[in-house]
RNA sequence: GGGGAUGUAGCUCAGCUGGAAGAGCACCUGCUUUGCAAGCAGGGGGUCGUGGGUUCAAGUCCCAUCAUCUCCA
C-alpha cells in the first residue's frame, strides 16, 4: 500500500463510522503560544476543551505537523522528523474507550491487514477499563497487553483534561532487537504505531487528578510516516516512499553517501517546503526563525556532501510532486516556495562567506581559536559551530567544546524574557458569557460572576459588550453604571475559557446585581476606522507588492494602526504612493462593510483572507468591504469605507528580516496629522511668498542662491585671508635667523584658523608660525613649520595650550591646539616666542 | 521580547589612547602596449547612516534614532 492509500484508507473507514472528514489546517496555529501545529488535536482544541461545539461530534482527519523540539537529533536517527502527518480519529462526547479501541483493531486487522500476532498494546497502569476491553472484548492474549507508567498518561503540563491512553505496537521481529514487549523490549523491534487518548478527567497539577471531566474525549493519532514503513515493509522512515524520491534525487548530486546529512536534507526540505506554503518566513524570530534553522541546517549539510555547487530547489519541486493530491496548495505556493527558499541560500551564503573571513583573521593574528572566539562567531555571524570546528582543525587548533557549550547555556539563560502582563493566565472557574458587542455598546445586564484579582475585582456580567483585546485590536474602555453611580472600566479579561470580565478597583457589587454597561463610544467608533483601515491596507499592500504579503501580527487603537507583515525588502517610495492612494480610493468608493457568519469551506473558496492561521471551526465570522477585501476577523469595524475617513501613512520600517512595518494614523488623528502638515507648508509659503504650489521651485531656487553665496563668501574669505598672510609676510620677526610670525588672528573657525597657518608656511618666507586665535570665545592655537625646519612645532602648541589647560595634536609640522581656561595671550605669545628661540 | 555585531569613495574594507579622511578594485585623462585580472603617470569622486550632546578639537567618546546582519526565547 503507498501513503496515499494509506491516507484515504484511514480516512475512508473512519467516515463509514459516521466521522466528519476535516481538512488538515494550517501549521500556524491559531492558539498563539504554540509555534506550530504539532498534534492532530491541536486545531481542535477549543472542542475538548468545550468552549465550542463542532458540526460533527466525531471527526477524522489527517494533519500536517512540524515538532521541531529535537532538531538537532534529526538525522542522528531514523525515527525523528520535524514534518510528519498525524492521522486521527476524534470524539467530543460521544463514544469513548470500547469503540475507540474497537475501531482501531478493525482498522489495523480488517483493512490494513496486518498480521494479528504481531500486535502489542500498552495500557495505563490503572486503567482496567482499557485492559478488559484489549483482553475480552477483542480478544487479546493477556501477555500481549503491557500496562505502563507516565507514558501512558496523557496531559498538557498544566491544569485541564488529561486522562490515560493505550498504544498500539507492531513487533518487526528479532532482527531489530530483543523480544519482551513494548516495555523493555527492544526500541526499534516494537514501533509504536497508534497511540489512544482517552480524555476523562481533569489535573491540577500534572498527575493530580481533581475531577471527572462532564464529557468524555477521544483523541488518537497514528503517524502515517511510520504506519507506511510497516506497510511498505521497510527498515526506517527514509526508505518510504515518502521519502524515496527525494533520496533519489539527492544521490544523483552527492558524491560520498553520508545518510545523517541525507537525512537532515531530505527531513528539512520538506518541513522548510510546507512551513514556506503556509505563510511562514524566514526571518531572526518565532516561527521565521525555526524555518531559517532548518533550511540553513539542512544547506550545511548539503555542503558536506554535494559535488558540484548547486542549490536544493530542485528538491522542493519534488516534495511538492509528492504531496500534490493531498495539499494542492503546495502546487499554487510553488513560486514563491522556491523564491523564499533561494532567498534564505544566498543569505546564508554570505554569512558564512563573512565567518570565514572572521575566523581566518582570528587564526592569522591570535594563532588560536578559543571557546569564546567559536561562540562569538557564532552568535554574532550565524557562523556554524561545526565549520568553526572544521576549520580550526585544519589549522592544527583544537577547540573545548564544554566550555563552548557552556557559553551557549549562558546565552539562552540570558535571554529569556519576561513574562509580559498580556499572556498571564488567568484560571478562573467561571461559565461562559455572551459577547454582544457587534451590535450593542450600551446594555443592561447582570452579574453573574465576581473575582478577586490581586487587590481589584473582575465582573463577569451575562452580556458583554465590551472587547477583548485580539488580533491586534486592543480592549474597549468604558464605564459600569449602576442606580446612582458610575465606575471606570480599568482593564478587560479573558478566562480561560474565553468568558470576559472587566477589571474595577471597587468592592461596591454582588453577583446577580442589575448594571448598565456602556463602551466609550468615540473610543470604539476610532478603533473601528483604525480596523477597517487594517483591512484595507491589507489588502492595498498585496495588490501592489504581491501575494506573498501576510499579516505577521497588528495594532490597532483609536486613530492608529499599524501593519507588519512579510516582504523581502524595503518598500519604496512610488511603491508606498500607490498603497497609499489606492487604500485611500478604496474608503472614498463608499464600500459597504458586511459581516457574515459563514462556513469556513465557503469562506475559503470565496478567497477570504486569513489573519492568523485558521484553525478548525465550521462557521467563521467573515469581513466584506464591498469588493474590495474579504478577510476572516472577530474584531469591530466601520459600517461603510468612508466611516474612516481618510488614511495618512507615517512610516515603513523594517522589524526583521523579511518583515516589514507600515504604521498609520485614521480618521480625526490622520486628518489632523495632515491639517498641521498643512499648515506648516502653508507657513513656508508666507516666508517664501509664492504660493503652496510654488513652494518646492522656490525653495530649491532660494538653496541653490545659498550655495552660490557660500561659494562667493569661501572666495572673499580666502582673498582676505591671502591679503592677511602678505600682511604678515611683512610683520614677520627673525629669530635665530629663521623668519618667525606669532600673534593672535581674529578669525571665524579652527579650520579657517589651520588654513591660514598653512598658507603661511607654504606660501610665503616665513618658516615658522604659531597663531592664536579667540574663535566664540574658545582658545584655538595652531603652528606651522615648513617641512625642512627641524623644530618640533607641536611640542610648542602642546606647551602654549597646556597654560590654557588643554592639549595639541602631535604632527611636527603641523599642529592645531587649545584650551578651555582664560590666560593672558600676551604673556602666552611671549614665551612662545621664548620656546622658539631656545630650540630652533 | 532579550543579547551580540555592522554602517567611512560606485564596490570591498583600513582608520591606534580624540588632533589635516585613507588603501585596493572600479571610473576618467594621457602614455606605453594590442594575449588570459595588462603596465606607468596623473585625475575626479566622501552630509564618515541620521539627530543631539561632551570637548579648544569628534569618523573616533556619550545619548537617541534609522538601516542591515546574527544568536536566543
Amino acid at each position: 500500500m503507498n501513503s496515499n492509500e494509506i491516507r484515504q484508507s484511514f480516512l475512508d473507514y473512519f467516515e463509514s463510522k459516521n466521522h466528519k472528514v476535516i481538512p488538515s489546517s494550517s501549521l500556524i496555529p491559531h492558539d498563539n503560544s504554540l509555534l506550530f501545529t504539532a498534534a492532530g488535536m491541536v486545531p481542535l482544541k477549543d472542542f475538548f476543551l468545550g468552549n465550542k461545539v463542532p458540526e460533527s461530534l466525531n471527526m477524522v482527519s489527517s494533519q500536517k505537523c512540524i515538532r521541531t523540539i529535537d532538531i538537532d537529533i534529526i538525522g542522528d536517527t531514523d525515527r525523528h522528523l520535524s514534518f510528519f502527518e498525524m492521522l486521527g480519529n476524534f470524539s467530543v462526547g460521544k463514544y469513548f474507550k470500547e469503540d475507540a479501541i474497537k475501531y482501531s483493531y478493525e482498522y489495523i486487522t480488517d483493512v490494513l491487514k496486518v498480521d494479528k500476532d504481531k500486535l502489542w498494546f500498552t495500557v495505563y497502569k490503572n486503567d482496567e477499563e482499557a485492559y478488559q476491553i484489549w483482553k475480552d472484548v477483542i480478544g487479546i492474549p493477556e501477555e500481549r497487553i503491557q500496562r505502563g507508567n507516565e507514558d501512558n498518561f496523557w496531559h498538557m503540563n498544566i491544569p485541564g483534561p488529561c486522562g490515560p491512553c493505550s498504544e498500539i505496537f507492531i513487533d518487526r521481529g528479532s532482527k531489530y532487537g530483543k523480544d519482551g514487549g513494548p516495555i523493555g523490549g527492544g526500541e526499534d523491534r516494537f514501533i509504536e504505531i497508534w497511540n489512544l487518548v482517552f480524555m476523562e478527567s481533569i489535573q491540577d497539577q500534572p498527575f493530580q487528578i481533581v475531577d471527572e471531566l462532564p464529557k468524555k474525549n477521544i483523541d488518537t493519532g497514528m503517524g502515517l510516516e511510520r504506519i507506511s514503513m510497516i506497510m511498505q515493509d521497510k527498515d526506517n522512515l527514509f526508505d518510504t516512499d515518502l521519502f524515496q524520491p527525494l533520496y533519489k534525487a539527492l544521490l544523483k548530486n552527492t558524491n560520498n553517501t553520508d545518510h545523517k546529512y541525507e537525512k537532515i536534507i531530505i527531513d528539512h526540505i520538506k518541513s522548510s517546503t510546507f512551513m514556506i506554503s503556509d505563510g511562514v518566513v524566514p526571518t531572526n524570530e518565532g516561527r521565521g526563525y525555526v524555518l531559517r534553522r532548518l533550511i540553513r541546517r539542512a544547506i550545511r549539510a548539503y555542503n558536506q556532501i554535494k559535488n558540484s555547487p548547486s542549490s536544493l530547489d530542485y528538491l522542493i519541486k519534488i516534495v511538492i510532486d509528492i504531496y500534490k493530491t493531498s495539499y494542492p496548495d503546495l502546487v499554487t505556493n510553488k513560486d514563491k516556495i522556491i523564491k523564499l527558499f533561494k532567498k534564505e541560500e544566498d543569505l546564508f551564503q554570505k554569512t558564512l562567506i563573512k565567518g570565514i573571513q572572521e575566523i581566518n583573521s582570528l587564526i592569522d593574528i591570535n594563532k588560536q581559536v578559543t571557546p569564546k572566539d567559536a561562540f562569538y562567531l557564532f552568535e554574532t555571524f550565524g557562523f556554524p559551530y561545526e565549520l568553526t570546528k572544521e576549520i580550526s582543525l585544519e589549522n592544527d587548533l583544537e577547540i573545548d567544546d564544554k566550555e563552548f557549550y557552556k557559553l551557549y547555556d549562558e546565552h539562552k539563560v540570558k535571554s529569556k524574557s519576561e513574562k509580559s502582563k498580556e499572556t498571564e493566565m488567568i484560571n478562573f472557574d467561571v461559565d461562559m458569557n455572551t459577547f454582544v458587542g457587534y451590535e450593542q455598546i450600551s446594555i443592561k445586564t447582570n452579574i453573574y460572576h465576581i473575582e478577586k484579582f490581586k487587590d481589584k475585582f473582575i465582573l463577569f456580567p451575562k452580556e458583554n459588550p465590551f472587547y477583548f483585546e485580539a488580533g491586534g485590536q486592543i480592549s474597549d474602555k468604558g464605564t459600569i453604571h449602576t442606580e446612582d453611580d458610575a465606575f471606570e472600566v480599568l482593564d478587560v479579561y479573558q478566562a480561560n475559557n474565553g468568558a470576559t470580565g472587566l477589571l474595577i478597583d471597587k468592592d461596591n457589587f454582588e453577583i446577580d446585581q442589575e448594571i448598565q454597561l456602556k463602551v466609550n463610544e468615540s473610543f470604539r467608533s476610532g478603533v473601528s476606522k483604525s480596523h477597517t483601515g487594517a483591512h484595507i491596507v491589507h489588502t492595498a499592500l498585496r495588490n501592489i507588492l504581491g501575494d506573498h504579503v501576510a499579516q505577521a501580527g497588528s495594532n490597532v487603537s483609536p486613530g492608529k494602526f499599524r501593519f507588519d507583515f512579510s516582504h523581502t525588502e524595503k518598500v519604496s517610495p512610488s511603491e508606498l504612493d500607490e498603497i497609499f492612494s489606492l487604500s485611500n480610493n478604496a474608503i472614498f468608493e463608499d464600500f459597504e462593510v458586511k459581516t457574515k457568519i459563514m462556513n469556513i469551506d465557503d469562506a475559503k473558496s470565496e478567497g477570504a483572507l486569513a489573519f492568523f492561521g485558521d484553525k478548525y471551526d465550521d462557521d467563521v465570522r467573515v469581513v466584506n468591504i464591498g469588493n474590495f477585501s474579504k478577510e476572516l476577523c472577530g474584531g469591530t469595524h466601520v459600517h461603510n469605507s468612508h466611516d474612516v475617513g481618510l488614511i495618512v501613512l507615517l512610516q515603513e520600517s523594517s522589524i526583521g528580516s523579511n518583515l516589514r512595518r507600515v504604521e498609520m494614523l485614521s480618521g480625526k488623528l490622520a486628518y489632523e496629522f495632515l491639517s498641521n502638515a498643512y499648515k506648516s507648508y502653508k507657513s513656508v509659503s508666507n516666508i517664501l511668498n509664492v504660493s503652496v504650489e510654488e513652494v518646492p521651485v522656490k525653495l530649491k531656487s532660494q538653496l541653490e542662491t545659498l550655495e552660490d553665496f557660500e561659494e562667493k563668501f569661501k572666495n572673499i574669505r580666502s582673498k582676505e585671508i591671502t591679503s592677511l598672510v602678505r600682511n604678515i609676510e611683512d610683520n614677520a620677526e627673525i629669530i635665530n635667523d629663521r623668519k618667525v610670525y606669532v600673534d593672535e588672528v581674529n578669525l571665524d573657525s579652527p579650520n579657517e584658523l589651520r588654513n591660514l597657518a598653512l598658507q603661511i608656511v607654504n606660501d610665503t618666507q616665513v618658516e615658522i608660525t604659531l597663531l592664536y586665535s579667540s574663535i566664540n570665545g574658545k582658545n584655538s592655537i595652531v603652528g606651522a613649520t615648513k617641512n625642512n625646519i627641524k623644530l618640533n612645532i607641536s611640542s610648542v602648541v602642546t606647551e602654549i595650550s597646556k597654560l590654557y589647560g588643554g592639549g595639541a595634536s602631535k604632527d611636527e609640522n603641523l599642529s592645531i591646539g587649545g584650551g578651555p581656561n582664560n590666560f593672558d595671550t600676551v604673556k602666552a605669545l611671549k614665551l612662545a616666542k621664548e620656546i622658539i628661540s631656545k630650540e630652533s
